[in-house]
DNA sequence: TAAATTCCCATAAAATCCCATTTTTTTCTT
DNA sequence: AAGAAAAAAATGGGATTTTATGGGAATTTA
């Protein structure tokens, strides 16, 4: 299995902050854990970040390490270095998958996210995201009202060149 | 055998979702899934986008392998790269071709594109679409009183140099 | 020791697997 | 070039496995 995140998908969150992974994201997080094997939790970092951030971001092992490693080059006590730590390492919780393919989220961090009965999962390449409905539909709202003030044929498809010199 | 589907077809959808491949498009599939050898199931991507989309898409590994890195060179963080990982990895889901050459449409697919007992396949380039019949025949027919509304002589050809500067 | 967390077991619904049959296409033979 | 034989493609259904989810008991934590 590769080690891209696709797909998306509605869970039930229960009294106990258990909600189950997406079957086709725990296969790319069992493949991107270097310790992983059969019958062992595959794990995981929960990064939450700062109070702007309206998601939960989970990255695989794999991912945090790459992470890690380009924080590593920056110099220490720089105030980029500095910042990054917070965020990747502060403002973060590693974590792991129980045999029924669930993961748990603690009271906290549900409050801080205000996800309740229910979470929103969504792939975003490498990582995967988990918000609260509501404040996913608000802001795919955003991108939509976004989207219709375009040109009547804009594609957002056209993006796809920006980044490359043709 | 080449990178580029052709043709089209009208195929059963059974009661678990299940609807072959036409025979020429899997040949496709199966030479741009570089991991795919004799008698192992040949994979590709489903990407079904947002709410506008009115046929559902299948990008081969190779496809879509470009569409990723392209994405990959868009700034992080940037409204185009959320949009494009929006819509290629939220909006998309990996499958893969059984034995007997079928695909599986999952009910919240059909459903949202309408597919009941039948489905219409049709290649486009490096993809391939999936509609409803019906959906299908209405997009034909716009597309067929644009064709006559323009001048007699008019002739789609005259659109093939339109990317090539002269 | 009350609240939160972890562990263990249970189950309905959905997705897969495995095998069988029918159609269609291609190839071979005369 | 027609008809028979063989191969490939399309389709159907039952059994099995995986998912998603729920709940109680045991255990840790504050």
């Amino acid at each position: 299995m590769g080690r891209r995140f696709r797909g998306e998908g509605l869970h039930k969150v229960d009294s106990k902050g258990r909600v189950s992974i997406p079957a086709l994201f725990r296969r790319v997080i069992e493949s991107c854990d270097p310790n992983w094997k059969e019958g062992l939790p595959p794990e995981l970092i929960i990064v939450y970040g700062d109070e702007r951030r309206k998601f939960i971001e989970c990255y695989t092992i794999e991912a945090i390490e790459e992470v890690d490693s380009k924080i590593d080059n920056l110099p220490r006590g720089s105030l980029e270095r500095k910042t990054l730590e917070r965020f990747f390492h502060g403002q973060s919780i590693p974590t792991s998958i129980d045999e029924t393919g669930r993961l748990v989220l603690s009271s906290k961090l549900r409050e801080r996210f205000a996800i309740e009965k229910e979470a929103y999962f969504i792939a975003a390449g490498d990582t995967f995201q988990i918000w609260s409905p509501q404040i996913f539909e608000t802001d795919q709202e955003k991108t939509n009202n976004w989207l219709r003030q375009q040109p009547l044929d804009f594609d957002p498809l056209s993006f796809l060149d920006l980044g490359n010199d043709q």
